[in-house]
DNA sequence: TTCTAAAGTTGTAATGATTACAATTTATCC
DNA sequence: GGATAAATTGTAATCATTACAACTTTAGAA
């Protein structure tokens, strides 16, 4: 047993949760993909290479324990399935239209404070954007450009 | 026809939609409804009433109709089912994880200008809130107080 | 007004992420 | 080591949404 999966024994023990094999590959599938934010398919997928006989109801049993404990954060982001990451300082998320990619960013969300709200207890505040990344953009321009240069030519042409 | 239905078949006709009485009841609803953020079912419970045979797909096509014409926008903030709302000026969204209810929030989102998000193409902005809305705050204070109240009861006996 | 093509409506079946559940296995504590 | 509560597993169910094809209606042209 290496240091890392000592140290991940111990962020299990921590939160009281008890420790399993399928936990403590979950979480580290969780520290290997901080930012790819990864949803219970495509751990269930990587996993099952590892772990033989692996069933996707504990993936999802274990994302519930996490977040749960408070060790991992849900985002959702996409109203299809649940993306998740490591609990860590707030931050927005962008998530591109075209190719799927899910961005952080940091901004001051505790900044945002509403008047309206203050007889509300907020508990959480998501903020999520939406749009093209700078590779989708890219890809967009160089398409619109051979469709213009398609015409142009056509025109020299007649 | 009165003067409202008038006015919402200007409105669709401005978005280029072909009128039908199913389009128009369904805008209509949306109007009446404005602060209650419906979702498609409750669409069609509702106008199942009025319109005998309302088929469940046309609710989904039409709401996707309006979406795409910038008419009504989606509010995706339970995992669940997609909520709706006439498009308006930016506002945040708070939910209450009790009881469900939704409220608008005026809030400056333009003001959030990230600039790690320089080289990207921002769409749409979303805030969302979770927490406890008054009523239930109220609720769950009252319902802390009948606890506290049972044990010095009990403590009072012994 | 009548005709026609395109668009809207409907019912039914399929999809897909997630959950429910009960049997089996495992971790933790004494 | 044994008891007990918790975790894992496989399968079936759920439920919002979508796919699809037949039918109907709208809007514009003739
Ligand atoms: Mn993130
Ligand atoms: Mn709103
Ligand atoms: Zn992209
Ligand atoms: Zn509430």
């Amino acid at each position: 047993m290496n240091s890392s999966s000592e140290y991940l024994i111990k962020k299990l023990s921590q939160k009281s949760l008890r420790f399993s094999f399928q936990r403590m590959k979950i979480l580290e599938y969780l520290y290997q993909h901080e930012s790819s934010h990864p949803d219970a398919e495509e751990i269930y997928e990587s996993l099952s290479n590892i772990i033989p006989g692996l069933s996707k109801t504990t993936i999802y049993n274990t994302l519930h324990s996490f977040v749960n404990a408070g060790l991992v954060q849900a985002v959702d982001i996409e109203n299809s399935e649940t993306r998740y990451e490591l609990s860590a300082s707030r931050h927005g998320h962008f998530i591109c239209k075209q190719c799927g990619v899910i961005h952080d960013f940091d901004i001051d969300i505790d900044m945002i404070v509403v008047k309206e709200l203050a007889q509300f207890q907020v508990e959480e505040k998501d903020v999520y954007f939406r749009g093209l990344c700078p590779n989708c953009i890219r890809i967009q321009n160089e398409t619109t450009n051979t469709i213009k240069n398609k015409k142009k030519e056509a025109q020299d042409e007649s």
